[in-house]
DNA sequence: GTTCCTGCAAAAGATTTGCAGTGAC
DNA sequence: GTCACTGCAAATCTTTTGCAGGAAC
């Protein structure tokens, strides 16, 4: 809902600070990482990139932060069929969007479709089910790998 | 295509012999669990229903069964956001669907939607991708937990 | 008889947990 | 000063791999 925060690290921020999460210099570092990206990331890939770069971050710290993310809803999952998990973060409804995966070079490439949305949300109310979120991931092969 | 067999379970034999494996007991017993079967199962799941029934089956083995069910798609991994893998038989077009996830008993139950595939399909042509599998995963509270 | 399937045990990865120390409030 | 965040190491859990023996062809 109110999504005019500048930046999505700001707002994360100040929703951990508002659930009585303390500040530490870990977690500026991931929502900084997060932040600067547009998709999604293994903990692996956080862990990675904050060793070379603004301030190491041991793993479990990772991972810690990104279930407090989580569970408030600041970061999403995304199950691109690898054997680890990617997460990404949830900048609101307007930048809603999926994932295609390349089963051969393992890309990841965002995409929003309007149509698709209305369609899960008819079916969301149709189904026997209280649905509070969905996923789609189409597979197969991307640009330079199909050719 | 060939979707004429008695059962899955005889279908895969067939698939198998074919692709040039040979057969074995702990298969036959996994075929004819998953056979019986119309939800995802885990592979700890097999393993343990196999304990308890037709025959034990090593853990080993059931991945390697159910890779190589996978790699001639005879089986369709489940990614329902739990840290197991979930899989579940092919059994033709006619009976695609897709999966609403409990987020709080962790029930799994199947759906069809003839909207949703063809707002994929028109999707899947539209985008700079060659897509040849997607898959939709709904979460949110089943009838039972949403009471 | 050769080759593949199986089971067992060990290995490999990803994620979680316990504990002690430092930093936030 | 207290309580939470952090790092490190150990533990846990799922899945994979190596190897030896037995079954399929």
């Amino acid at each position: 809902m109110s999504e005019a925060s500048p930046t999505w690290a700001a707002h994360a921020a100040a929703e951990l600070g508002a659930a009585g999460y303390k500040r530490g210099a870990a977690r500026d570092a991931v929502l900084s990482l997060l932040d600067r990206q547009d998709c999604a990331l293994s903990a692996f890939d956080i862990e990675d990139a904050l060793r070379g770069g603004d301030r190491a971050v041991a793993r479990a710290s990772v991972y810690r932060i990104l279930d407090q993310l989580e569970s408030l809803g600041l970061v999403q999952r995304v199950d691109a069929g690898k054997s680890t998990v990617l997460y990404e973060p949830v900048r609101g409804d307007h930048q809603h969007h999926h994932h295609l995966v390349c089963e051969r070079c393992g890309k990841l490439v965002p995409f929003a479709d309007e149509e698709l949305e209305k369609t899960i949300g008819k079916l969301s109310r149709r189904v026997n089910f209280q649905v509070s979120d969905h996923e789609v991931v189409l597979r197969g092969a991307c640009d330079a790998c199909s050719k």
